[in-house]
DNA sequence: CATGAATGAGCTTTCATTCAT
DNA sequence: CATGAATGAAAGCTCATTCAT
């Protein structure tokens, strides 16, 4: 009788969670109340639950969401030439919403992850998938004699991935600090320590 | 008939933080309640505000204890005689408790920073104090000849103290993961990035 | 499925005021919880947020209510061409609730403006422009040379208006005081205060 | 084995009602806590219920003080030779702490006794009392001639005492108002009211 | 006498969620 | 589809009162 077109739910599904996004990032999930996020949205609460069951499920969805968007780049990474150059554009370009002062909705995942056991369970997925990408990329710059061989790839890609989320932190910790110069640091660790031992052409990144 | 012991009380205010603790770590600042505190505590709630003039109060006595313990760490680092061995102790030690599986409250304070400016002002405090006094010490340790002279100690500092937030991220996105392997991996990459660049003895922290 | 009809939205409103004047009325302005006047207006208590703010408003919007009231008794009076007995006509209609031996809310207004800032100036915006139609009523009188030349036409009105406060008093301090008996000295009084001096024909009121 | 001197005690609680008078002016019988008349009083919230039940006693007190006062006031004006004269000067002391803004706890009283049987039977006792010393009074000055014979006395006396209570009404609704000339109306109403008819030497308050 | 620690019922207010229209 | 009125279960917090010391 009424056709329900789904390709224009989805788009409004996506404009909600646009919307939602905003707040959460403004609010924290449990901050961000239903009213503010349809207000943002400019939908009414009621039509809201048309979308997602409950305010966990638009939570979930960000979450999935702004994971997916983390894996992704990670995995547009993988074809790059140069692989510690790809690696620290990734790093740079992750921690780049920070110069905006704006946290984003990592942190907040990361602090729900710890007490919610489906923000968790979801984390964990996308960080395994994160991983394994990463982790592969490093063993084949290993194996083109790119990346140190010494190096164990597997905690070098979760401490890679770990670095970003540390970044996030450091925007809030000090927002006064030249992004410009602790970029150059993080970007020397990652060098120092992908770089194979014979080559010190990185040192470079000091000078 | 007269005074009211001064201890007792500070006693008592210190077992109810320690209970409000707990609930934190387990529950959040938001999703605990002043109920499940004072249960926690085996107190009444009206009694609790004897203690804390408000849940804000709690939150703000717990964030500055549990930063100020991280500070106090900090304090005692500048004692060893090698400057690198003390701070790959000192990140140690602090990532250590993510082994237990509990985060602690350190995620939840720097999510709760970004939105709450009473919080983010003591974060910003006291990693200020912790920058200041590890850029000092890093100082001191180029000077010695025995940290890269060419580092920015205060941008190096505040990316040494990041990856203490990274490791507390790292311990919730992969628990299954082996804590020695990337333990390993972490140690390598601030060995690298202190150490001079003549000499090579911290490679054998790989080996 | 679209517009609030916002004429059902005002009535709604102002029967939720009518139960809270009730409730006031019992109980007093902090005696009447928002629990008592929801049980009263028959809606749930979150609902009552939808049309006030918070309790502080609904007492602001009784306040108000009840002062525009006693205002536009005092409006309607200018129309009267006897100036003394249309005076005598509204004092004795303000103070007739008395009778039911419901003394309102006009007390409870009156120590609440005491203590507080915003219901003081609501009532003394009010009085203020009752005394000045009641001023502006009397010096018409003197000028036709019906109220005494020498009477001071602004002090003279707020003297009668405290009257009114002074009536709601007197039915609660003597309740088993013939009001009849009262109700004619209060008439005697206004009569022989406004009263030019030479005319004697006022004192009939007394006969 | 100790003696409890009756008279410190006596003491030690009209201590108390003072510090709690002040606390009811400031804030209302409701507003007032016992932990801010215990401060204002100096002792601890435990001691006060050595003096006093409950609250409410302490309300009852400082409504029967109070109340007692003001009848006392119409018990010394029996003496004056003037009744006129000795009215004037009581209705004018009695109005008289308007003048510093404080309209002390005259309207809290009137408002509680609305709603609390307890206060109300006091407040009635004590507005009978005084009904009834100043009518005897007018009936004196109506047989020495000195007051209108005409009148009703018990009504003229409920009315007289009702002024009063408007006094302190006037004394919020208008505080920019000259107590001067509000005074000088209430006076020549009073007056006007009280004066036998044929003598007319009461015009002069008006010169 | 005197203290203040302790209680717990009850207050105002918020908010995710439902449902008649 | 879409609205927003309506619900009601908490939440944080207050405060009169009690009681061990």
């Amino acid at each position: 009788m009424r056709t329900v077109d789904p390709v224009k739910h989805e788009e409004k599904r996506i404009e909600i969670l646009a919307a939602a996004g905003r707040c959460f990032a403004k609010s924290g999930f449990q901050g961000a109340t239903i009213a503010q996020i349809c207000a943002e949205a400019k939908i009414s609460p009621g039509h809201l639950y048309h979308y997602f069951a409950n305010k966990q499920a638009i939570v979930g969805a960000i979450t999935g969401a702004g994971l997916d968007y983390a894996r992704s780049r990670f995995a547009a990474m993988a074809e790059g030439s140069d692989p510690i150059a790809s690696v620290l554009e990734e790093v740079d370009r992750l921690s780049a919403h920070n110069r905006k002062g704006a946290p984003g909705v990592l942190l907040e995942i990361l602090a729900a992850a710890a007490r919610n056991a489906a923000i968790r369970r979801t984390l964990q997925e996308q960080s395994q998938a994160m991983r394994s990408l990463l982790a592969e990329f490093l063993r084949e710059g290993q194996a083109r004699g790119m990346i140190d061989p010494d190096l164990d790839a597997d905690a070098a890609a979760a401490v890679l991935i770990s670095l970003i989320d540390g970044s996030k932190a450091l925007s809030i910790r000090a927002p006064e600090l030249d992004t410009a110069r602790s970029s150059k640091v993080l970007e020397t660790m990652i060098t120092r320590l992908l770089s194979p031992p014979t080559s010190k052409p990185n040192r470079h990144t000091l000078s």
